[in-house]
DNA sequence: CCGCATATATCGCGACGTGATATATATGGA
DNA sequence: TCCATATATATCACGTCGCGATATATGCGG
């Protein structure tokens, strides 16, 4: 599973959202690193909807704009959680390693 | 970057590795969850290369075969730290989502 | 002698993120 | 008033990259 995947749907976990909000939650919860583009966006939607990691919420008009919501499946959160997992184990297993070979972790220090 | 290059780049930050002995360290790595595929393996070793992550060591023959060496240089070492501390960051996010909405921590808890 | 593990390498395919492009409305500055 | 920018949607060609298949060769165990 892509970065950006990940985002997304840590993006949705949050609450329900529409495809310009997605966007801007990325660029937060990463602190500026991933700038999602939409080409990005829209194809990883239909890929979520698609493998039942994402439904489609309420559309609602704001400000004379179209918003189409999203929203996690229990089967996306699981499927997070699960990758959050792997994640976090690898970044272990990568600063286990490193810690052993003397390489500087990247915490700043 | 992808799950497979993060945990080659874990395999060679503990020694220099020749390819066949990088996919069973990643296999013991990961859990026997990731199999890297030779198509895999080469492709992305040409990669790490390339881009200054990893260079050549030494050659052996080993019971007839030969083994051919790769390291880990010092670019490599600081973008594997770097990559751990998006992964643990990513995963932190995403747990932390996951537990203000009632989702169970991959923890198996 | 044959199958499996070890060990290398290449190639076509499919999946996926990127960049460009298109369309439309609201806001704000010149 | 006019144009640039932000908001908000969607599509498509392109390049990258992991996967699966394939090829070649040796050592070991049954």
């Amino acid at each position: 599973m892509s970065e950006q995947v990940f985002l997304i749907l840590t993006a949705l976990a949050d609450e329900p959202k529409h495809g310009y909000g997605i966007v801007q939650a990325v660029e937060k919860l990463s602190e500026n690193r991933v700038r999602l583009r939409v080409g990005t966006l829209y194809g990883v939607l239909d890929r979520l909807v698609a493998d039942g990691w994402a439904e489609r919420d309420k559309e609602e008009i704001h400000q004379g704009r179209l918003r189409r919501y999203y929203r996690l499946t229990d089967l996306g959160g699981r499927v997070l959680a699960e990758q959050a997992r792997r994640l976090a184990a690898n970044a272990a297993a990568a600063n286990s390693v490193l810690r052993a070979r003397g390489w500087a972790l990247g915490g700043g220090a």
